[in-house]
DNA sequence: AAACCTTTTAGAATCATTCTAAAAGGTCCC
DNA sequence: GGGACCTTTTAGAATGATTCTAAAAGGTTT
């Protein structure tokens, strides 16, 4: 933990930004949660605990700022709030997701099945591929395993 | 243009709701503006050259209505606004979009490249997929032609 | 400690979208 | 033909996420 935060520390740094309190509550509430994809107004709540004085203003910046520096991934899941993911070396450019359209639940898969149809692209339409996003929206297994579980209750 | 207004028509009558004059409207904007991905802002004002009395409200309301019918699909790509495009035939569920980070532009592919995925993702994952998207950030071709001929000229 | 940075704060402002209450239009039935 | 009863539209207010602003605070350099 404290390994990655001096190196985002030095990411900073070396663009001529700082490491304040207030970042650096922000980039370990991002650490504690790297499974989930959280809003700006979730990570503000849990910030709060950390340094009750933050303002929603400074976190927004934060994560700008941060989504600049490709040390976090700004999302969009089409219900109005934009998520937030740190980025790290494994998970970089290799995930996609599972949205359920009943719970709401986003699931990853860290499986890269992209890269072949990058190479396509490059090649057929002459477009150099920078990053891709795969969404897939359906129903997750909870929700089917629950449904099924409801019918034989019925 | 008239039979593809009639199909909507039948569409919309079908689930008990009626092809109103502003909802005409909306739709020949939506129709012979087919290729683009139109804003709700954008399909506003182009909606009030035909029916100036229109409010916004409706356009929104007409278009959320337009896609649960499964007629327009709504979209996002991240910049805030939500975009609107007319469903056909030939291009449902099977097109993708390269986005260009230069210039803006969204082209499209009309291949579908994921059926493999979902299959396996319905067998490997339990997820019922209903629905994707598909989408690459990169540099066009028209922008990676520019560059080379202003590298060329300078 | 004065001058000069960057950063933060609180709250106002903005912008896309949704809601609300009232009005308008149709349709059915007598 | 006129109510009663629908759905739909309208204008404008409300909401909610995000950004801006002006003032204050902290650090650094001299």
């Amino acid at each position: 933990m404290e390994a990655r935060i001096e190196k985002i520390k030095q990411q900073l740094q070396s663009q001529g930004y700082k490491l304040t309190p207030q970042r650096e509550a922000t980039v370990r509430v991002l650490l504690e949660n790297e499974e989930d994809h959280l809003s700006a107004e979730d990570v503000f709540m849990l910030v709060k605990d950390k340094a009750p004085e933050i303002g929603l203003a400074t976190v927004y910046r934060t994560l700008e700022l941060l989504s600049e520096l490709h040390v976090v991934e700004k999302m969009n899941f089409g219900d109005g709030v934009a998520r937030y993911d740190l980025r790290n070396d494994s998970n970089h450019h290799h995930h996609h997701h599972l949205i359920c359209v009943q719970c709401g639940a986003v699931d990853e898969i860290m499986e890269d099945w992209l890269t072949p149809l990058e190479e396509r692209l490059e090649r057929e339409y002459n477009f150099k591929v920078l990053d891709h996003r795969l969404d897939f929206q359906g129903i997750c297994h909870r929700c089917k395993d629950k449904e099924k579980t409801d019918a034989s209750e019925a």
